[in-house]
DNA sequence: GGAAATCTACTCGGATACCGCGTGTCCGAGTTATGGTGG
DNA sequence: CCACCATAACTCGGACACGCGGTATCCGAGTAGATTTCC
C-alpha cells in the first residue's frame, strides 16, 4: 500500500480536467469527469466533497450542478491536494519506544527520556518535510501543460466537445 | 497506517545499542535488545534477518551467538535500513489512468498517452527522491550522538552493565 | 585428566492469526433546473 | 400567457462490505558454545 493513495491520483486527474485548457465553461458534474477518466463515480464524488471543503473546488447543487475550480489552476498545488484528500497524514508516527527503556521504572521514565523530539523521529519529520516542499512546487497548471504537450493538438479539443455532449439533454 | 513502518522504528532503536556508544562488544542477542527497548523480541527476530541479509549485521550462529554491525555506524544510514527494512516500496503506485479515457478506443489506447512517464506520477517521484536524499543524510552514528546529549552522562554506563548482565549466565 | 555426549541458547525460516485502513458500493435526503399542467 | 407543480439530475453524507498488508505470535530445524559424563 502506498503512501499517497489511489484517491490522490483519481483527483488530480478529474481535477485537470477542470482547468481551462479542457474545459472552458470550468463546471462539470462527477459523473461526467469519472467517465472520462474511467474511475469508480461514487467514489470520486467522496473525494470532490473533501476537495471543496478544503476549499478547492466550488459545488453548485441541483440539476445541471457540479463542480468548478474555486480559484486558479496555478494557485492549486499538488500538495494542497494531496492534504485534502489524504489528510496530512504523516510519514511515519512515532511510538515513543525511548520511554520503555527497560532499564527505567515502566510507571515513571524520567523526564529526559521523552523531553523533546524523538531523533528517529525528527529525521523522518525532516524526510517529511522535503517530500512536502516538493509536491508545493507542482500546481495543477503545470501539470495540464505537460499533459498536452504530450499529446496531439486535436485533443483537447475533443474532450471539449466530449463533455458538452453530455449532460441531462443527451437522450433527448 | 505510516509509510515507514513501526518495524523500521524498532529496528533503529535497537541497532542505537549496537553502536560502540552503548555496547562495547558490540554484540547482543535478539531477546536482549528486544527486552531492553521493549519491543516483541519475535518480531525484532525477523527485523534483524532482514538487517543481515540486506549486509548491514552479521550474525553468530549458536549458543552465546547474537548480532552485530557489519560496518561502522558511520557508514549505515537511516535510507539503509528503511530499505532493508521496508523494502524500497514507493510512495505512490502510478495506476496508468491517462489510458483510460474514455475518449480512447479502451482495447487500444494511443501510443502517445502512455508514453514517457505519467506527468502526476514524476511529480510523486521527484518527491520521494527528496525524501530519501534526506534519509540517507543521517547515520546510526548521528543518531548515537543525539541521545547521548540528552541522557546524563551515566546512562550508557547503565545500558551497558544491563546488557552485560544478561546471556546465559544469568541465573547462576 | 581428556574425549565424547548432552544440554542450552541462539539464529533461521515458514505458517498463521489478527486488525486497521484503503477501496469500492449502496442508499436516502436535500437542492435546483427543466418540462408539463391548469387557471 | 403566466403561475404552479411534478420530475429529473445532481450534490451531500452516512453506512457497510471486501481485501490487502502490517503487526504479532507460534513452532520446528539447524548451529555452536558450555556443561556433564564416561573411559
Amino acid at each position: 500500500m502506498s503512501h499517497i493513495s489511489a484517491g490522490v491520483e483519481y483527483g488530480i486527474h478529474c481535477l485537470l480536467y477542470l482547468t481551462p485548457t479542457f474545459n472552458q465553461r470550468r463546471e462539470a458534474s462527477v459523473r461526467d469527469l469519472a467517465e472520462l477518466q474511467g474511475v469508480p463515480h461514487e467514489f470520486l464524488a467522496k473525494l470532490f466533497t473533501k476537495l471543496a471543503k478544503a476549499g478547492l473546488l466550488v459545488a453548485s447543487e441541483g440539476a445541471r450542478g457540479g463542480f468548478a475550480l474555486a480559484r486558479p489552476a496555478a494557485d492549486i498545488t499538488v500538495l494542497d491536494i494531496v492534504d485534502a484528500i489524504d489528510g496530512q497524514k504523516s510519514l511515519f508516527d512515532c511510538r515513543e519506544i525511548r520511554s520503555r527503556c527497560a532499564i527505567f521504572d515502566p510507571e515513571n521514565p524520567p523526564a529526559w527520556s521523552s523531553r523533546g523530539v524523538c531523533s528517529i523521529h525528527s529525521v523522518m519529520l525532516s524526510a517529511q518535510q522535503r517530500m512536502r516542499e516538493e509536491l508545493a512546487l507542482w500546481t495543477l497548471a503545470d501539470l495540464a501543460a505537460r499533459t498536452t504537450e504530450k499529446a496531439p493538438a486535436s485533443y483537447p479539443a475533443t474532450v471539449i466537445r466530449w463533455l458538452d455532449g453530455r449532460g441531462p439533454a443527451r437522450g433527448a
